[in-house]
DNA sequence: TGAAATGTTGGGGCG
DNA sequence: ACGCCCCAACATTTC
């Protein structure tokens, strides 16, 4: 008779699956006791955003109720996990805290303490990368992080395919809490009134948790992998992966994507262009590693004078989708209705908040973490700081897209400024992205009355166009 | 993972 | 036949 095992706690956080995660993998020989802790507190002003909130419940109660078909309950907690992690090992006997490691700077802080308190009494906090890469070892030949993404993705190829994924447990040996836990409900993810259900739409358009992640990575290989090239720029097609969300929040991990991508039947170079997206992620999340600073400061120090021209107005109609220019009005439309915009349109959105309406990125940064499901620290200020210019291996500043192109081309027919922009559906494809352009006749036809109901554009695209590149030069000049 | 301005080339109409 | 112009198509450069 061998002696029981010591209970371990098994810390969920952005890894909200069973399959493939090397922090339950580590446990599951022995009792263990699930642990969400939703703490609000040490985020600060990155405390989880509130389309993602929705998305964090059902996932939550997608986990919990995998969990409970292999004999484990999870304990939900609110509060600072400073606090009652330790104390939670403390009263469980617990020698062993796992959890999946995560990028962001405040988290990194946390769970250095939280790993000085354990210690103190001879516990141990276990940190598991669900990464493909470790930004602390892959680096340049000078010893350096990369901040240019061509060759940091040239040697994630020069890795190889990742691992197999590891399997789900079937069965767990449940470690019951000492504590009371909440009900998911307590948690308060979900809008309430008085608040509107902003997220009214949400649930017809994505499952959150591993099941949803799965279905999601299944059908975008079978239906879209082989287009991808050209899909992944067509807003009004179902072309891109939507993983985003399933892959912030753990469900599934780059490694399952990667590998069930390199096993389907798909051309190559359709494989490939997809993979690169999720070596993009890699970037990011290395850059946000290296750079602590990302989400606040450009990493180009002269931005931070950069001559924005703070606006409430400006930033609200941008918000509405009410700018006058279709494509962006879809994208931020889209963005409110479904808590996700498509990618290409979010470069679109941003360029315009940025350089036609010379609002500061972290504004934008700030609307869409409260707006995404997928509100990813890493990605969500890479991505604002690559579009301001700022950011590590950026699009020059210079390079203004023109909303009006930007949306013949990627959406010819008009099928997606149609459905998010209901009251331009009538109009002709050739008028559909200039609306200011149509003939009166035209627009009656089309019950479009610019100004009515339907805005002008909050600036002209040439004029908007010249001020963006004025302000660069004066910041040049100042920076001398 | 730009767009606009500017430059170059070559075919065709025409006197 | 030839020069000239126009302009589309493409390439280069500039922001």
């Amino acid at each position: 008779m061998t002696a029981s095992p010591s209970p371990a706690i098994l810390w969920f956080r952005n890894d909200l699956r069973l399959t493939d995660n090397s922090a339950l993998h580590a446990v599951a020989h022995g009792p263990v006791l699930p642990v969400y802790v939703l703490d609000d507190a040490a985020a600060g002003r990155w405390a989880v955003g509130g389309a993602a909130r929705w998305w964090l419940h059902y996932s939550l109660a997608a986990l919990a109720a995998s969990l409970r078909q292999r004999g484990a309950d999870l304990l939900l907690l609110a509060g600072k996990a400073e606090a009652l992690i330790p104390a939670l090992a403390a009263k469980l006997g617990a020698a062993e805290v796992h959890a999946g490691g995560l990028a962001a700077p405040w988290a990194r802080a946390r769970d250095a303490a939280i790993g000085d308190a354990l210690a103190k009494d001879g516990r141990a906090l276990c940190l598991h990368t669900s990464m493909l890469t470790d930004p602390e070892r892959l680096r340049t030949g000078q010893g350096k992080p990369y901040s240019v993404y061509t060759p940091f993705a040239k040697a994630v190829m020069r890795l190889g395919d990742p691992m197999p994924a590891i399997a789900a447990p079937d069965r767990l040996r449940f470690a019951p809490a000492p504590a009371n836990g909440l009900a998911l409900d307590a948690l308060g993810l979900l809008p309430r009134p008085p608040v509107p259900d902003w997220a009214g739409g949400f649930a017809d358009f994505w499952q959150p948790g591993e099941a949803g992640a799965q279905a999601r990575l299944e059908e975008f290989i079978g239906d879209a992998l082989a287009e991808y090239p050209i899909g992944r720029n067509r807003p009004g097609e179902d072309g891109s992966s939507r993983l985003s969300p399933h892959l912030h929040w753990g469900e599934i991990s780059p490694r399952q994507v990667w590998r069930a991508v390199r096993a389907s039947q798909a051309p190559a170079t359709a494989k490939d262009t997809y993979l690169k997206e999720i070596i993009w992620r890699e970037f990011t999340h290395s850059t946000l590693w290296h750079r602590p600073d990302l989400p606040d400061r450009p990493l180009h120090p002269e931005y931070a004078h950069f001559p924005y021209q703070r606006n409430a107005g400006a930033q609200r109609a941008w918000q509405q989708g009410l700018t006058g220019y279709p494509i962006v009005d879809a994208g931020m439309r889209q963005l409110w209705r479904l808590g996700w915009m498509h990618n290409r349109v979010r470069m679109i959105v941003a360029s315009v908040f940025i350089k036609h309406l010379l609002q500061p990125w972290q504004d934008g940064e700030a609307w869409f973490w409260d707006t995404l499901v997928d509100a990813d620290l890493a990605n969500n200020s890479f991505n604002w700081q690559w579009v301001a210019g700022c950011g590590a291996d950026a699009s020059p500043f210079f390079r203004i897209f023109n909303p009006i192109l930007q949306g013949e081309k990627f959406d010819p027919e008009g099928e997606y400024v149609r459905h998010f922009v209901p009251e331009l559906a009538a109009l002709p494809a050739k008028w559909l992205h200039r609306p200011w352009e149509a003939p009166a006749n035209i627009l009656r036809a089309a019950g479009v009355t610019l100004g009515g109901n339907y805005p002008l554009p909050v600036i002209d695209h040439a004029t908007g166009r010249a001020r963006a590149l004025d302000a660069l030069a004066s910041m040049k000049r100042a920076a001398g």
